[in-house]
DNA sequence: TTGTTAATACGATATGTTTCGTATACCTTG
DNA sequence: CAAGGTATACGAAACATATCGTATTAACAA
């Protein structure tokens, strides 16, 4: 019965996918999540149960089929889990990091262009 | 004895103390890190045994006090991490991840100029 | 109403990682 | 040489997480 809690990997996982589907009940989570990978059924409910614990889900529990939904925003979440991981990875440097995912070919056309735009965004809300 | 292992967060910890400083003893280590937190000496010493099974530290046991140098690269170790956590955190969309390590404060001047020299850079070398 | 299917709840096991206690050996120095 | 300090080695406990088996209950169909 915690509040501000980070997800684990699995947790995160699931959490992905209501954020993209929405409310869901957890044989859709886990048909879902049985597209990537193997998964048991109940592996799954008990992790839904975990997180509803941790206040990362809430659920409907009027029908017997139970409906959860994200209550941990994906923004915030990603934010939160990201400066760890910049810490952690590149002790604090996003600069750094940034500099790794553009200095390969992956930087493709359409990433730069997509980048060049939100840095001048983010020169003219400065002024 | 396996090749191509990814870090747990403690290892990766001990791995950013020998990238930094170069080949140290345990004791070496495991005084760093006490800078920034309490480990037990042993603890630090039967990671870095790990490691070294893992083949990411190396050491030289010649003398009684051993000395380890990290195996794993630094960038190398790095790029593994950040795919797999934009894999796992953006679905694997960098220039999502990007947008929001810049779409705050924390953006600052100096960043963001050498932000734009990157990508000068970049463009530079696609033509 | 009874048997089958599908849901939740919950405990137990499995697995990976971190932490530490203890044994042992090697220096050092008094 | 003996005592104290400082290494390594190693196993076991402590944790956190993931996975699954089983019990129970609810809905539904024959």
């Amino acid at each position: 019965m915690k509040k501000r809690n980070t997800p684990t990997e699995s947790e995160l996982e699931i959490l992905q996918v209501l954020w993209q589907e929405g409310p869901l009940s957890v044989r859709q989570v886990n048909d879902i999540l049985n597209e990537s990978r193997d998964v048991g059924y109940t592996t799954t409910l008990k992790i839904m149960q975990i997180m509803t614990d941790k206040e990362l889900v809430s659920r409907d529990t009027s029908q017997r089929t139970h409906i959860y939904k994200a209550l941990a925003q994906e923004k915030d979440t990603q934010k939160n889990l990201l400066d760890s991981f910049i810490e952690k990875t590149y002790r604090g440097s996003a600069v750094r990091m940034i500099m790794q995912v553009l200095g390969k070919q992956s930087a493709s056309e359409e990433e730069i262009r997509e980048l060049k735009k939100i840095i001048s965004q983010i020169e003219k809300k400065k002024q």
